[in-house]
DNA sequence: GAAGATTGAGTCGTCAATCTTG
DNA sequence: CAAGATTGACGACTCAATCTTC
């Protein structure tokens, strides 16, 4: 057993805190708000824009799921009355996604739930600094990692 | 649009950084080990163990998947003639999963992959100040989220 | 023809039910 | 009966092919 890179090490370790907080994260969103962790960061994506809509090439590069992909879940919650598809009649090939009512409060309250279980499982568990270090850290890190795909 | 807590964001970022990585490890692998990431971590555990051998359930908590869905994997890879199932005299109930000849070759190779694949996105773009920081800062959090469900 | 969205087929995991052995 | 493994049904995503609109 050959002895083991430590930087292979901590990313092991980050990784697995990673998958918990997932879990966690989508354990108590399917309990306490109906909604998987990725139709909780849709509806999110959503509900950060001026009109609450995107069209669906678009949220898929946010989600980082495939177009296949984003028309199931987007007839998922199409299905649950979250979302809505629009067509434009000045460009009738792009679908736009909107929220709708329902939608912004199940994302209200999936915003909820999600940053409880951050702050139980993440937060509670690091002092200040460590965030701050961790912040600078997470950033230098991704930063270089999306150089080669942008989004 | 609310305001988000500083906390969640630097979770964002670390959770997309873990997904990058993943990704590519998960590209490289596939196309230069002919193996998926699971199935490398899998033969890890196996070929870190002394008789190169575990049984389904201790493999499947630390794969941190479901028996049915450990069942899968292993199929996969019989199928490959990289590990073999036993079951001992002693206890007819348990199956063990050894890993073949070819199943270590395949892991050596599989292993150099994933060693290049974070060197080169993570531990490149890290210095040995930041590594240090995330070590510390990923055994906090892992142990305090391991209390709950430990393997 | 190419951008944008959807569809069909396939893959890989979960869950609950079942089979087998101690 | 309970531990351990497997199976069938299913869910959710990917990929490649297709359809529609510019």
């Amino acid at each position: 057993v050959p002895n083991p890179n430590p930087s292979l090490l901590v990313w092991r370790s980050l990784h697995l805190a990673d998958t918990a907080v997932c879990n966690e994260l989508n354990t108590r969103l399917t309990d306490q708000a109906d909604c998987s962790l990725l139709e909780h960061d849709l509806m999110a994506w959503l509900s950060a824009t001026p009109q609450r809509r995107l069209r669906m090439i678009d949220l898929a590069m946010r989600l980082r799921i495939t177009p296949g992909g984003l028309t199931r879940v987007v007839d998922r919650l199409v299905e649950r009355g979250w979302i809505r598809r629009d067509t434009l009649a000045q460009n009738r090939r792009e679908v736009q996604v909107t929220l709708t009512e329902n939608g912004l409060r199940a994302i209200n309250k999936a915003r909820q739930v999600y940053a409880n279980a951050i702050n139980d499982t993440f937060t509670h568990h690091l002092n200040s600094q460590d965030l701050e270090q961790l912040r600078r850290i997470a950033s230098k890190l991704l930063q270089q990692l999306e150089l080669d795909q942008p989004c």
